[in-house]
RNA sequence: GGACGAUUAGCGCAGCGGUAGCGUACUUCCUUGACAUGGAAGGGGUCACUGGUUCGAUCCCAGUAUCGUCCACCA
């Protein structure tokens, strides 16, 4: 079959089927015929997927492939049900990953970023996007992916960047973006204020201290786990209701090593109950304590550096690293006999950079920021009222939680690689901020900073249907019909996008439905981590039982926002299937199956294609509501067992006596039937082995171009569903008479003689046994 | 600390008010004329624990334990 890229009815299948052979060649097919463009100016309903931007550092693992899977799944089926479906393809610039990897390939061969200079830099990073950037984008192809790759988008696209500088602009103008001076996430390494999201929160071991602060006169102990930012200290601070300590509040206290009197104040915020009830207030290093300091007057007294070297302390620990001087401070307490608890370990959640796991340092630090509570208010209003749907619908608690608590966004990054904050200072503090083709008055110059990326794939959904102009695409494909993504980024990326769409778009909602699901485990249920060296290939599963085997061992363990554990062993099982039904359909071939011609009326058919055909129909109309529902899994179990169990098992085996016998034609074509709709139904799944053997069988061009199965549940009379229910007592029939009688293939046994006369159905006809 | 979920055969999962199923693994038999990537016959579970509701609970309710994910400014 090799070289032949036609597969046509008259020719023979192959004994076996071997996956790598069709799938290149299929998925070529149908992008050289197009079938995976969607069309704005069409007539049909629209239905519209945007894909998660993978990051152009990416590559494709398993949890794309399940991603993928699924989307890949809606969009072939709905196509397939007559909708206009576009499933759009991209990629994220994924700012600090890809700054990173850039600056590390300049780190050795010893340079920075700063050698290069800022033009130069970003050059080279697109230079690398183009050489060896969205890697990922071929591996989509043989996941047989049917993304419309005209529409391929990048969130630095030209387009892309006038969306990002428009609602910049527009937010900036309802007073929704603002710069402010503020306690922010720092990473001392990447030298960048990152958002709340894009900390992870560890349980780090630390030393809790406590620390007598002032003289004979007045005194005061706290206890803090970061001893070093003492020498930053600005108020000691107590509960105002706490007794032990009201006879201080508004006293001074001397603050040991720098030898400053702060003043003692009394603050809600503290909780009594919490080491000795009186905390250091630290205003310009933690963002707790900079919140008191505004309400109290603290001063403001700053001890770090942007690498997290300690300096302007005025002490010895000048020039020392964060944790050196922790140490040190302790230390030199210690000495001065002003410790007065001894150090005993203490767990905490410590933020650890996402990129490169360096502890978080708070820094006072001046950054753009977004003001997010009318913005999240319309988020949440949007799936509270029901414009928008959550999948499963237990996710929704998680989604409120977070809209309904978050903090303001900061959005600046000190990086390169990104989106350039339109905002322009005059030489007199002026402020300008820039829409697209807009310029700045001549003399003001730029900020540095770029926007976080999250800021640019907030705006997917319709940035990348052309907005801000007003074009066909997003007329007719904006709302999304469908979100699919894993329950991780619901708060990372969807309440973003949520707040974009419904902002930039007049209220309207940026996706219908948000359909959730779970993580790809490994075969004991434990998350897959490079560290734990559990992580799976999905390149290497592809390679070695076909891309249809993976897509139908994940779709069948995706049940609706939960995870599932993946082992080679189930994509065997599935490569298994496919063979099945390769083999199924090689069968059916060799014995005259057809789908040309009517098909006879259910009374002048016998029993058993009767009941194959009543099926049929019941395992179409459940199959299609499982899949509108997402229930993925149970879809496929459904399907994988009617084909194997009771058209293979039964129906094939049964029928050898009728396909040998003189009256063939009636059964060939029920057969050609339901091998007809069983591969259309499986299609969205199990695309090329299914291309392949329906256009074999068929004749036809594609699969793709063809109607999704319908089924006709009313056509069913009383009899047929009868003998459905009377199958168990037949097959149990069989098999009690084949072992008495020690045959061994149940083609050997005639209807006849399987006993429908005796199960009351005297109505049908038997079916004639060629065997005595 | 908060939210949500999980706990059912060796492993991974369904299920559901009336004493349990699927895949895979395992045992035995079968080179049958689509398929040994197959067919047939089997073994294996006190459905986490403790109470409660009920004629009856794996399934409903409460609590306990363990695990998981996300969120979180207790220094």
């Amino acid at each position: 079959m090799s070289g032949n890229k036609d597969s046509g009815s008259n020719k023979e299948l192959a004994a076996t089927f071997t996956p790598a052979e069709i799938e290149n060649r299929l998925y070529k097919k149908w992008e050289d015929a197009g079938y995976f463009k969607a069309d704005s100016k069409s007539k049909k309903p629209p239905f519209t997927i945007v894909i998660p931007p993978p990051n152009v550092t990416g590559s494709l693992h398993i949890g794309h492939a399940l991603d993928h899977t699924i989307q890949d799944l809606l969009t072939r089926m709905k196509r397939m049900k007559g909708f206009e479906a576009l499933w759009l393809p991209g990629m994220d610039h994924a700012g600090i990953a890809t700054q990173n990897v850039v600056e590390k390939q300049l780190a050795a061969v010893g340079k920075t970023r700063h050698d290069l200079g800022r033009e130069a830099f970003i050059q080279k990073v697109w230079q690398w996007k183009e050489e060896s950037g969205g890697a990922i984008l071929d591996q989509m192809r043989r996941l047989g992916d049917s993304v419309d790759w005209d529409r391929e988008a990048f969130t630095m696209d030209a387009n892309l960047s006038k969306a990002v500088l428009t609602i910049f602009k527009r937010l900036y103008e309802k007073e929704l973006i603002y710069r402010a001076e503020r306690i922010i996430n720092w990473c001392p390494r990447c030298l960048t204020a990152i958002s709340d999201i894009e900390v992870d929160h560890k349980d780090d071991s630390g030393e809790f201290v406590s620390i007598k602060y002032g003289d004979d006169d007045v005194n005061i102990t706290i206890a803090t786990t970061r001893a070093e930012t003492m020498l930053g200290d600005g108020a000691v601070a107590v509960n105002p209701n706490d007794e032990r300590y009201k006879h201080l509040v508004g006293k001074k206290v001397l603050l040991p090593l720098v030898d400053r009197m702060i003043p003692i104040i009394a603050d809600e915020l503290v909780d009594p109950d919490f080491g000795t009830g009186a905390v250091k207030v630290t205003a310009a290093h933690d963002a707790n304590d900079f919140e008191m300091g505004m309400r109290h007057g603290v001063e403001l007294v700053i001890i770090m550096n942007e690498h997290g070297v300690m300096e302007g302390t005025g002490t010895k620990f000048d020039g020392m690293d964060r944790f050196d001087a922790r140490k040190g401070v302790v230390e030199e307490l210690r000495k001065l006999g002003r410790v007065v608890s001894e150090k005993r370990p203490y767990v905490h959640a410590v933020g650890h950079c996402q990129r490169c796991e360096t502890t978080i340092e708070p820094r006072l630090s001046k950054q753009w920021f977004v003001k997010v509570a009318p913005l999240a208010k319309a988020a949440a209003d949007a799936v509270r009222d029901g414009r928008v749907k959550i999948e499963p619908e237990e996710m929704s608690p998680r989604y409120f939680e977070w809209v309904d608590n978050m903090h303001d966004w900061c959005i600046s990054r000190q990086l390169w690689w990104g989106h350039r904050i339109p905002v322009f200072y005059g030489p007199n503090g002026e402020v300008v901020v820039c829409g697209p083709d807009e310029q700045a008055p001549a003399g003001y110059t730029q900020d540095p900073d770029v926007l976080d990326t999250w800021f640019s794939s907030a705006l997917w959904p319709f940035s990348t249907l052309g907005w801000p102009a007003d074009t066909d695409d997003l007329k007719k494909f904006y709302p999304t019909s469908v979100l699919v993504t894993g329950y991780d980024i619901l708060f990372f990326w969807v309440a973003r996008m949520m707040m974009m769409g419904l902002f930039a778009m007049d209220g309207k909602q940026p996706f219908n439905v948000i359909a959730l699901h779970g993580l790809v485990r490994d075969q004991f249920g434990k998350k897959m981590s490079k560290s734990r060296g559990n992580t799976v290939d999905p390149i290497e599963f592809m390679d070695k039982y076909g891309s249809d085997a993976l897509r139908f061992t994940l779709a069948r363990g995706a049940n609706p926002g939960t995870d599932q554990a993946l082992a080679e062993d189930w994509i065997a099982g599935s490569r298994n299937f496919a063979t099945k039904l390769w083999n199924a359909t090689r069968f059916a071939k060799l014995n005259g199956a057809t789908v040309e011609g009517e098909l006879a009326k259910r009374s002048d058919l016998n029993a058993i294609d009767n009941w194959i055909l009543t099926r049929l129909d019941q395992v179409i109309a459940s199959a299609d509501e499982l899949f509108e529902n997402f229930e993925f899994a149970k879809a496929c179990e459904l399907i994988y067992h009617f084909t194997w169990d009771d058209l293979c098992d039964w129906y094939l085996e049964l029928s050898k006596a009728t396909f040998a016998g003189n009256d063939a034609a009636k059964s060939q074509r029920v057969l050609g039937e339901v091998l007809d709709q069983v591969l259309r139904l499986m299609h969205p799944v199990m695309p090329f082995i299914t291309e392949e053997l329906w256009c074999n069988l068929t004749g036809k061009e594609s699969l793709m171009i063809t109607d999704w199965p319908k089924s006709d549940l009313s056509s069913q009379d009383q009899k047929s569903v009868e003998l459905v229910n009377m199958m168990q007592e037949i097959v149990t029939e069989v098999r009690r008479f084949r072992n008495d009688q020690g045959i061994k293939s149940t083609a050997k046994i005639s209807a006849k003689f399987i006993g429908l006369d005796k199960v009351g159905l005297s109505d049908y006809e038997a079916i004639p046994s060629p065997y005595p």
